[in-house]
DNA sequence: GTTAAGATTGACAGCGGCGTCAGCGCCTGC
DNA sequence: GCAGGCGCTGACGCCGCTGTCAATCTTAAC
């Protein structure tokens, strides 16, 4: 076995004789429980310090039956998302006795089945589930059917009575259009999210609804279909600028699209943002590293994480937990919108 | 306490009944220990295959006196960095018993000191040390003085006789050097990276040995100082553009502040790759989504963390570990480099 | 056939906490 | 002054597994 460290941690015992009370009592102290005379825990908590007491999580574990372990399972391959969550994550774990564990998958598919076995062998007392793995069926069925407390952040798809964490991305997507409507922008195309990410219609839709509410007209030409990675931006980019009456405007369901996009306007010597103004969704940092910098919707996702995290502790020790609770997102604008040109120069 | 599932899960008892055995024979067969004949195996198998039968975590640390968790711990901001590092040492604990944690620190100063701690709180086997975190001699001091085992990534301090997997920092900026001087590069600038990554010397190293090897003249003018961020980059490029005499080429220690440069040029007007070659460093995943997308070195990132990951399992598991290795890196050549054009056009 | 060295197995004592329940002192109400 | 109730505390039995060590069974050499 591997080396092991020379000094001997002290238990509850060491600190129970030092405090000249049973280990029942220092257990006592550091679970909160009520019932110790202040001059007790006073001791109690003296001799711990004194003797450099640590509760031994694996005793912990195996007498209270709970690891204090907690999952955080995505499939989202987007390095910055993935970070924000695990920070989120982390926020609300600090300072509590509750760990971490990342539970990356490949896809859904991959997931599916595996989660119990996981949460089994990792003894996981609970899980939150990113986006669009919280939206997977079989998954969240799974879970239900193991008894795995679990939360959910940003999920489109109900039928769970487990706590979750929203935005509302169908409003924000409206609010890049009124941005963009408000520019004098009249054709606005899209290129939408992967069709497994419940989130790319609800942006669609909102999409939709703001062309309506600003009376313009519909365009099945300016609507493309992307999958969240640069390269599917990039050629719906060109297909879209390659329209006899191309976009003045294009709103891509998130920010590698985008970014695929200006790539696709650079080539075709397409102007960002004179010619073209182009709107990114969830201010990666990609957002702020192509040029110019893009006009995006910042999504709250470490606070969602962070919320999210906390309701499963809440559920976990059993404490209310409202339901659903929705963030708010931002619009941030930076320079990849602009004015629209009313006569474009080519 | 939280709602427990409803099943009892099977025990080592339940199968040591089943199979007609001790349970001590059930323990050796989950853990592999020698001498169990193996129609004895087959039955205790069998059993706890019958009974979906299932180690106790919990159980097994308090026993055994190890978590089998491990920690990775870094204080690397960039998101596609940290993916990569725990994508590979996830990649080395698949279908291994440990598990891992993620340890990320604001910096090395926030890291000193909890180390230990949070070892103890959690209950840690070991620890996976990513750069530049690999090395503050005060968080490495304090892991050899409580004995908790680690590896470390990439380090470029001595002094540790922990086992360590690297890349050849300094061989690698050569490489740069060396293409940029096959197209004809005269005037190579640098920005080198923030001096708490000792990697950036190494690079800087490489750097001003390539310009030797092929006869060039070293210049303070231009070698400016960065800090690995995009911002800093951007600022060290227009440094360096605003000289009378400017750079042909640019390497900048990492794709951030590549990134970085590529912006200040496009603000100076100077096109990319016809009047400035931009070299970038890591392959991260700005690498491919700024325009032109970056020459880059791909750093092994995610092979040196599998690497590391499993010279800390051989330490954990008392094997023999080879004390440094070295892991090939590779020049990645993309648009931003190009031929240096004989008369510049301005 | 006998015997010593292995190979195989099991009994049992913890590992360090938490849950249960009983014991005891003190306060309140009558 | 007495009974009942509550606040506080401790004894003790596990939780499910691993380490130790002794017991038993094989195997191979003599």
């Amino acid at each position: 076995m591997a080396r092991k460290p020379a000094t001997r941690h002290s238990t509850i015992t060491d600190v129970a004789d030092a405090a000249g009370v049973s280990i029942k009592t220092v257990s006592r102290v550091f679970n909160n429980e009520p019932n110790v005379r202040p001059l007790t825990r006073d001791r109690v908590l003296a001799a711990a310090t004194e003797l450099d007491y640590h509760p031994n999580v694996a005793a912990r574990s195996l007498a209270g039956r709970r690891s204090f372990l907690i999952g955080l399972a995505y499939e989202n391959p987007s390095p910055n998302y993935v970070v924000d969550l695990q920070t989120g994550a982390l926020d609300r774990l600090h300072g509590e006795r509750y760990r971490l564990l990342v539970l990356p998958f490949a896809d859904a598919a991959t997931a599916s089945g595996k989660m119990q076995a996981i949460a089994r062998a990792s003894g996981l007392d609970g899980v939150v589930l990113a986006p669009p793995l919280c939206d997977d069926a079989a998954t969240v069925a799974e879970l239900e059917a193991c008894g795995l407390p679990y939360a959910r952040i940003a999920p489109t798809s109900g039928g769970s009575q487990a706590p979750d964490v929203a935005m509302d991305d169908r409003h924000a997507a409206r609010a890049v259009v009124d941005h963009l409507a408000a520019l004098g922008h009249k054709r606005i195309g899209i290129v939408r999210g992967h069709v497994t990410h419940a989130s790319a219609m609800a942006r669609f839709e909102g999409y939709r609804a703001g062309l309506e509410a600003h009376g313009l007209p519909i365009d099945a030409d300016l609507e493309t279909q992307g999958a969240y990675t640069f390269l599917s931006g990039y050629e719906a980019g060109r297909k879209l600028l390659a329209l006899k009456d191309r976009p003045t405007a294009i709103f891509a369901c998130n920010d590698d699209m985008a970014a695929g996009v200006l790539n696709a306007a650079y080539e075709a010597g397409v102007s960002v943002p004179g010619d073209l103004s182009v709107v990114g969704f969830d201010d990666s940092n990609i957002a702020s590293v192509v040029w110019p910098r893009l006009t995006t919707i910042h999504q709250p996702i470490r606070d969602m994480a962070r919320e999210a995290t906390g309701a499963l502790l809440a559920l976990l020790e059993d404490e209310e937990v409202p339901p659903h609770r929705m963030l708010p997102y931002q619009l941030v604008v930076r320079g990849s919108t602009g004015p629209v040109r009313e006569k474009a120069i080519r």
